[in-house]
DNA sequence: AAGTCGGGGCT
DNA sequence: AGCCCAGACTT
């Protein structure tokens, strides 16, 4: 690339952004903490997704401090559907971290700053350009389909590798005098403009400086290898009650999908000719009796999916409940973290006829 | 390098 | 039904 080209990406791309970006919360401030909450919020997730949830994040942790010592099930409920839970935890730490070992300073190299629980290349790049103004690569995927087609880069982006071809094109590209809005620029057009299907290529800043549009081919581009299906459990879900009136609620294991989250007992038959009433007996120590259906759904995870199917349960006998379970109120049940499935299930369930 | 980890909104 | 999303962590 040479320098009149690049000169002429950066100046387009930034005045861009400058005129057209969205009014976004995150962008009235440079405060490193708020920057890197959201950019955490933002991992995988879209940003009308995130708005909701980082205000209220803010409003209730304004500040490191506040965050590093927040009572875990409290931080959990406050990131209840946003989904990826460990962002959570990770975010915490990596939080504490900095109050405890840099005197409650976010570090501004980016060897200091990548050492922090969850936060990774992207991560790193975004904080450091958009908070602190240092000129950092911040490659994420709207970045790759950009770049894939500016520069026409036909490296399969799927593989880990091809990462670094891009992280060194925005270190060769970068506007050193404003790499926040250069950075962010690049992650708008690929939001607004530049998008998987369709791109708005008549709308584009740099058009003129796209390989891709010349070429006629910025359909084709980014090259992705497909993944592979996910797997389908049949799952099935009790909503116990018991003489006072309390529900039966298990926490899921610190580790592995939807960790630390609480949900009704649940199990997978080992076979169809197996009962509900005696999986639930066996995994949870508690002998039922099958009530009236409360729903069925599909719920699809990244690379699984939980056929439901859920039932009213009554207690009949508490044999021995094991430390994971607890017995809840209504009121109690309503302020524990749960993912969304389980929260289908439990308003399907007060709404239920009785 | 491949698998794991949510949930929602498009097409 | 599949794909994508301001990715990071584990194995």
């Amino acid at each position: 690339m040479n320098e009149f080209y690049k000169e002429q990406v950066r100046d387009s791309l930034v005045s861009w952004f400058l005129e057209e970006k969205r009014d976004l919360p995150w962008r009235n401030t440079t405060d490193p903490y708020k920057i890197w909450v959201s950019e955490v919020m933002l991992q995988q997730t879209k940003v009308d997704t995130v708005i909701p949830y980082y205000e209220r994040f803010i409003a209730k942790y304004p500040s490191l401090e506040s965050l590093a010592y927040a009572d875990e099930g409290e931080l959990l409920k406050e990131w209840e559907g946003l989904g990826y839970y460990s962002r959570a935890r990770n975010l915490q730490t990596g939080v504490k971290e900095v109050v405890e070992q840099y005197g409650s300073v976010v570090p501004s190299t980016r060897k200091e700053i990548s050492k922090l629980k969850g936060v990774g290349p992207y991560t790193a790049g975004a904080v450091l350009s958009i908070a602190y103004g240092v000129p950092e690569h911040a490659v994420d995927g709207n970045v790759m389909r950009v770049l894939s087609r500016l520069l026409l880069i036909k490296e399969d982006i799927a593989k880990p590798k091809t990462k670094k071809i891009f992280e060194e094109a925005v270190m060769d590209l970068i506007d050193s005098e404003n790499p926040s809005a250069f950075n962010q620029g690049l992650m708008e057009l690929g939001a607004i403009i530049c998008t998987p299907t369709k791109p708005k290529c008549l709308l584009c800043p740099v058009r003129e400086n796209c390989s891709a549009f010349f070429e006629g081919i910025q359909d084709e581009l980014p090259v992705k290898t497909i993944q592979k299906k996910t797997k389908i459990h049949k799952v099935k879900t009790v909503v116990v009650r018991n003489q006072n009136g309390q529900i039966l609620l298990e926490k899921r294991p610190s580790k592995g999908l939807l960790a630390n989250m609480w949900q009704f007992p649940m199990v997978e038959l080992p076979t169809p000719n197996h009962t509900v009433e005696e999986v639930v007996e066996h995994d949870y120590g508690v002998a039922i009796t099958k009530g009236p259906s409360i729903i069925e759904f599909k719920h699809v995870f990244s690379h699984l999916v939980w056929e439901m199917e859920s039932f009213e349960g009554v207690l009949i006998e508490e044999k021995d409940l094991p430390s994971r379970c607890i017995w809840l109120t209504i009121e109690e049940v309503n302020q524990q973290p749960m993912p969304v499935p389980m929260l289908k299930i439990w308003n399907a369930w007060k709404e239920r006829e009785i």
